[in-house]
DNA sequence: TATGAATGAGACTTCATTCAT
DNA sequence: AATGAATGAAGTCTCATTCAT
């Protein structure tokens, strides 16, 4: 008995491993692919970060493509369903929700690992028109639905001016995305004070001031 | 002195084509250091593009990386000191102004080929870090301080009310930069219509609307 | 007894199963063998074709050489062998046992997986120079030795012409280990048609007429 | 002018190189590739053994396998058509042009670098079924038909007996391929004396004996 | 000044072999 | 005995850089 759990954790701890494997290659890959780019990151650099060897990446990903893609694809999606869940179960005012869903944003991807997929996808785009499509369909579209919805429902109810809203969604998240492209690119040298959160809650508060029925008042 | 008035011109002559050179040269890799990114980018292509041989770039050029940091510098400076020269002898309202400076950032950067230039310095800093330094430090600062001078000179006159100069201009600039990099990446691949020049537009009046004194009234 | 004898009957069963791996293994590695070349040859491939795992070659080979000498050996050997034994027992005319043995050369060798082995042979001789001697000697000299006996045979009888006997049997055999080169390289691509067999019986009676006493009358 | 017939004659020189290097490249390539195969020969050895570095290869073939095409169409074709021309001039008799053809082809190929083509072929028809195509139809057949021609020719003036054209024309030159597959291959460790000319000439012979109408007389 | 053939370091990728389970 | 995950040496191919012309 002992010796057929002891098989059982150890078969586990196994299999466990192989599981994890393809994670943390993924998360060693975006670390590297942000920071220098697709072409200038060497696998071996990937390898050597997540733990293991050159030859154990091709377990996993056919080749150096396959995994840029894994590391997009595998890493965004999941966030993007969070978000229209909290967006479909709210029940509070379209003020609220907007704020909600651009502070979770901002926590979620702008202060995660996630944070240097826009970058990285702004960079290689020439080179992965492919990728570069199923980003902007399956991300960046449906990522801006998300807050055209929001301000859709601001407007039926009231709550804001009527306008364009899908220009009004790009103005939205257009400082948001630059804010983190900034981070990983360079926000390391400027010398001049920053608070990113400082700059999205002034972004913020300015934007829902402008969208309110009553602006100024 | 007929004879050295022709010397003197034949002079130039030559000497404009050797000079001009560079320039083709640099143009040439401007384009494909923004569609492919820095390393992904042969040399090869740069020399057909600028209709020489690949040998004759090492006249000009030291290396790669020589070429590189030539398209960012002489490309970019020249536009400053226009700029520069457009804010010292403009002499009406500071609003006046802005929106002169942001028209013309827009026109001669924004639809220009020099468009392409953020989106490849935000690409490549963390493989370039003593360009990116020099980047941030002779453009972006002295571009925002540009804006930073404008928006002071609004408050000094009452135009606009009073602010953190420094987030503010980071706040203006933050959509248009977005726009190119924008521009040279992702905006092929989405289907949503969008006008640049609509987005601008919008974004200038919203942000002059902010400052001023009495906003919504 | 009995149990001596089950369990006699059980470890043979076993080894069986045992000794029976390697059979299976060899059989798949020749065919690849064959069809690609040792360097082309995949373990991979092999062990999937023999349905085993990459891994379980290694209890029985020690390497892909040691695979590659197993294949000829094992193969080879008992065939001639065979081969042999019918000489020594067959007690018809020369002429009689020269049809028999070219027939069961054919039968045994031309039509069976062992076809591919003369062009594994040649295709690696190169490489393998040990395994090329080995060949020659246990197989190509041991081969051409039993048609000279019967060749010689043929001409103690007075029933065949003198001549010389080993380059006699080497123009008997060369079309035969040409056919079966042939076979596994370009017969499928010759769209002339072809029948094996007619080509032998057409090579054989004119070669048997050729070294009748009385060639033609 | 001295200095113009200078320079003519070092670019000369230098087309010169430029001219010679693919033929270089194929005939080191030749002789590595049917010692040791395809996969088996490295592209650092084929450099080496033409006097280039590892990367002037792919100045003239787009890989590995473009080289290994270039060797087998470069070097067989323009045999072939000498062999056309030969028997389309030839005014003797039909015996007299076959025992030409064969000594020709074995001069020309037979004992040439090219002897080592068909078994190079052979070995790796099946990783290049398209080159085994046009392998067959440009040389197997092509070659194939000139002795059918020839035989042919003979069965109309009387020669030679009416027969199968085809397997007769196969019969012919079974032996004549098998012996430069043996040449590369096992001759070296059989140790039996054998003179390939010697062997050539008795199977042409025997051969030439069976066509003949009246063989025995 | 201009060329383009040549180089060789370095990257991606494959696969025989090992070993913990 | 059997597995299959992991390894790393070795091979193909690319491309920035050099240099003879």
């Amino acid at each position: 008995m002992s010796h057929s759990l002891e098989k059982s954790i150890s078969t586990q701890r196994w299999r466990r491993r192989k599981d994890a494997r393809p994670g943390e290659i993924v998360d060693a890959a975006l670390t590297l692919f942000v920071e220098r780019g697709f072409a200038a990151t060497r696998l071996d650099e990937v390898a050597r970060e997540a733990g293991i060897s050159k030859g154990t990446l091709y377990l996993y990903f056919k080749n150096k493509e396959d995994l840029f893609r894994a590391v997009v694809q595998e890493l965004v999606l999941p966030e993007l369903d969070k978000a229209e869940k909290m967006i479909d179960s709210h029940d509070g005012s379209a003020e609220a929700l907007l704020r909600q869903l651009v502070k979770e944003w901002w926590r979620n991807v702008g202060e995660s690992r996630l944070s240097g997929i826009p970058k990285l996808i702004i960079s290689e785009a020439g080179n992965f028109p492919e990728l570069a499509r199923f980003f902007v369909d399956a991300v960046v579209l449906r990522g801006r639905h998300l807050f055209v919805r929001v301000i859709e429902k601001g407007i039926a109810t009231k709550e804001f001016r009527r306008c364009d809203v899908f220009y009004t969604a790009r103005a939205l998240t257009a400082p948001l995305v630059f804010s983190v492209i900034w981070k990983h690119s360079l926000a390391g040298y400027d010398k001049e004070s920053y608070d990113a959160n400082k700059f999205i809650d002034a972004h913020l508060e300015m934007f829902i001031n402008g969208l309110r029925m009553t602006s100024g008042k």
